[in-house]
DNA sequence: CGGGCTGTGCTGAATTATCAACACAGTTGA
DNA sequence: TCAACTGTGTTGATAATTCAGCACAGCCCG
C-alpha cells in the first residue's frame, strides 16, 4: 500500500497556509515561509509545521548548501488540476461553463459580456459536437 | 464596526468541510451535513460546529418546521469570486488565462488542444484591444 | 394519554494542532 | 582559531479544536 495518498482535505489551517505559500513561490526557505505566514509564529513553530507536512507526503525538500529548501510533493500541474476540479464541483455545482465565466468576468481581461456569451456558446457548441 | 468581515482563510478543517458541503448543497439540516462529512462524527459534534460558525458570521440558518436549515451567510457568486480569486493567485501565478486554460483542458467540453490554442488567443487579443 | 423519536441547548472532556525552548552542528569572517 | 551567526533535531507545554453526553422540548402514532 502506498504510504499515504495525498488528502488535500485533511490539512489543518496552518499547514494549509504554509502548502499555498509553497504553490506560490514554487520553492522556499523557512525564513521565507515565515515571512508569508499571516499572524506569523516562531521558526520553530514553522519548522514544526513543515515536518508534519512532510510526514504527510505534502511536501519535499532538498539542501541548498548550509539550508533547506522545500516544496510542494506534487506537480503544480497535478495541484492546479486538483483544486480546479474541487473549486467547481464545490461552488459551480460541477459546471466547467459557469466557472470559466464568472473567471473570466472577475478578471481584467476585457471582455465584454457579449463577449463572454460567444464564449460560452462556443464552448457548448463544441462540447455537443465533438463528442 | 462590522462583526467580522469573514476571513475564509481561518478556517479549521471540519470547519472548511462543512462550509463546503453547504455551499454544494445550498443548504441543508444537521442530518444531511452529517451524512457528508468525511469520518462522520456525532449529531452533537456536527452542531457543535456549526455553533463557531455561526458566530464566525460564515453561516446563518431559518426554522423549517420542526428543525434548522442552513445555509452560507455570502451569497454564491461572492463565495464564488473569493475563491476563484485566491484560486488564481495562488496555483496560476495570477494569470487567468493559464486558469481558464487549464480548466477547459480538465473537462469534459470536447474541445481540442487546437480549440483550446485559439479560445487563449481570443481572450488575449480581447483583452489587448478592449482596454 | 404516553411512550418512542427527532431535534436542540448546554456543558465538559479528550484528542489534536500549534507553538516555543533548548542543545547541537556547520559556516563565516576577523 | 574561535566567537558570532544561521540553521536544524528534538522534546515538551500551551492553546485550540473536535467531540460526546445529558437534560429538555415538541411531534407522531399507537
Amino acid at each position: 500500500m502506498i504510504p499515504a495518498p495525498k488528502p488535500t482535505e485533511d490539512l489543518t489551517r496552518r499547514e494549509r497556509q504554509v502548502m499555498d505559500i509553497l504553490h506560490r513561490r514554487g520553492e522556499c526557505t523557512v525564513a521565507e515561509i515565515m515571512a508569508d505566514l499571516p499572524d506569523p509564529p516562531t521558526y520553530s513553530a514553522v519548522r514544526s509545521i513543515l515536518r508534519i507536512l512532510g510526514e504527510k507526503q505534502c511536501i519535499a525538500f532538498r539542501e541548498d548548501g548550509p539550508r533547506y529548501v522545500y516544496y510542494p510533493a506534487a506537480p503544480t500541474e497535478q495541484a492546479q488540476v486538483d483544486v480546479l476540479d474541487h473549486v467547481v464541483r464545490t461552488y459551480f455545482a460541477g459546471s466547467t461553463e459557469q466557472a470559466v465565466t464568472a473567471l473570466l468576468r472577475m478578471s481584467d481581461t476585457g471582455l465584454t459580456d457579449a463577449e463572454l456569451q460567444t464564449l460560452r456558446a462556443r464552448i457548448a457548441g463544441a462540447r455537443q459536437s465533438g463528442r
